[in-house]
DNA sequence: GTCAACATAATATCAGACCTTTTAAAAAAA
DNA sequence: TTTTTTTAAAAGGTCTGATATTATGTTGAC
């Protein structure tokens, strides 16, 4: 039972036999009937769909351990190698985490908030996004951050703005210090918001910003203490949950910060 | 030089020489002093951060073939499989397309919004995000979509648009059809809005949010009139290129179907 | 000149060995 | 008995080399 099997092993359900593409051939016969460049799977991505499915669908659940990786290449009738390959995709998609050693293996997890900052940043410094298109969903995204935060916040949330806001306070002359800290500061706005999602979204392109953030900008000390400013009044609508106010003042404050880059 | 090599390889400019974590005496000898937990890199896993590196600092650009995998083995000093493993975790990150057979290898591309889409629906599914959350995010990022479409919009998205809420009208009787009729309509706008990021947050949502929406609701035929009607209006703001009124038209229409769930 | 057969270069997969890490269990010491 | 140390086994990590599959040049018959 070892000797050469076929492709496309395992996913047995395939009614299908399209077998290879056409070998020659191709070259638009231009009927009506262009076939579309059938794709082959590969070993490792068929045995990934299956076991993420399973994880999605709730088959396997958090915390469960998976078979050793020779069993289940004994059992999808795999080698080891594709097996491996297999469960490395599904660690990098977050979904399990592997340990070595006695007693390691690999556990089904749910993909963290981190999963999708890795992405979207690289999305974005991949493809050089613009500025602009990061300020716009940051203003998209911020004042209903700001407005559920006003809903939504707890009194840790309450501690950790209030501590933001006195470190962008006290760092006004060290300007790295200042920048990073007003990153700090929206990023716990975003948090008290309890959106998991627009959390990451936030997360994602906050670092980008900042990495590209125009230093000249924040230089004269008068800007530097509107910003505390604006920010103390956007913590105060927060904290005293005034949901409209929030999100006025913060559509107003990333709206300013827009405007002085030209995007009106 | 084919004997056993130690960990770490490559990378070669890492002056710490940690080495092992301390081999016994660990549990807590409560001094001023206690380590944290050493992480020790896989092969793969630094050939991967090396190569990721090159691409997006740009000196491996966007359609570069990269070396075969035995000559990476060969010039990293790692097996062919240790190879083949950090490949593959570029290839799932979106920035590698790998090709066999002759004139075949890994090129060097750049993420597409697929790559976000994915990992976030993954998110999404898997952590079975509350609905609230999906509505909240997407009641964030469509007026500003709508508003940036009015700007940004091209001829031919404005065809796009025009096209999508036909199908909305034609499918008025069809309450499955006309869900996703919705949907494109909404993805049509927000294609006009030209944002890549913004665009890939939507589409991340969209799917999960047209799977989990209350059929009921959009059952009476009165409230799939009404639907038509707002969109045809705030299409007519996209097209009129009218910013403010479009996003104030699509605010009070996710809004309208934030507060039939309860939301407000 | 076209087309079929062959050659070739690359990835895909396999099989099996050995290495390293972790921990459970056994043995030794207190 | 309890604690510490040693040992061994179980798991992932890595390497090697062979084979399969695929895509594409190349060549030769017609």
């Amino acid at each position: 039972m070892k000797t050469t099997r076929p492709r496309t092993p395992a996913k047995s359900a395939d009614p299908s036999p399209v077998g290879r593409p056409l070998k020659g051939a191709e070259k638009s016969t231009g009927r009506r009937f262009s076939i579309e460049r059938i794709r082959i799977p590969k070993a490792a991505d068929v045995l990934a769909s299956h076991l993420r499915d399973e994880i999605v669908e709730g088959r396997l659940s958090n915390g469960e351990m998976l078979p050793t990786e020779r069993e289940l290449a004994e059992g999808a009738g795999l080698s080891r190698s594709s097996v491996r390959e297999a469960l490395h995709m599904l660690e990098i998609e977050g979904l399990l985490v592997t340990k070595p050693g006695r007693n390691g293996g690999s556990m089904v997890c749910q993909p963290s908030r981190d999963t999708i900052v890795k992405t979207v940043s690289l999305y974005i410094s991949s493809r050089k996004t613009q500025l602009t298109s990061l300020i716009e969903a940051r203003a998209a995204l911020e004042p209903s951050g700001a407005m559920l935060a006003a809903k939504h916040r707890t009194d840790v949330d309450i501690e950790a703005i209030r501590s933001m806001h006195e470190n962008l306070e006290a760092s006004i002359d060290d300007l790295d210090e200042f920048l990073r800290a007003n990153i700090d500061w929206h990023l716990a706005v975003i948090h008290a918001s309890h959106n998991d999602l627009m959390i990451a979204f936030m997360e994602s392109i906050s670092g980008q910003v900042y990495a590209a953030t125009n230093v000249e900008r924040m230089n004269p000390l008068e800007i530097r203490q509107q910003v505390i400013k604006v920010h103390g009044r956007i913590s105060d609508a927060i904290i005293e949950g005034d949901p409209a106010a929030a999100k006025r003042r913060m559509e107003r404050h990333v709206g300013a910060y827009a405007g002085h880059l030209g995007i009106e």
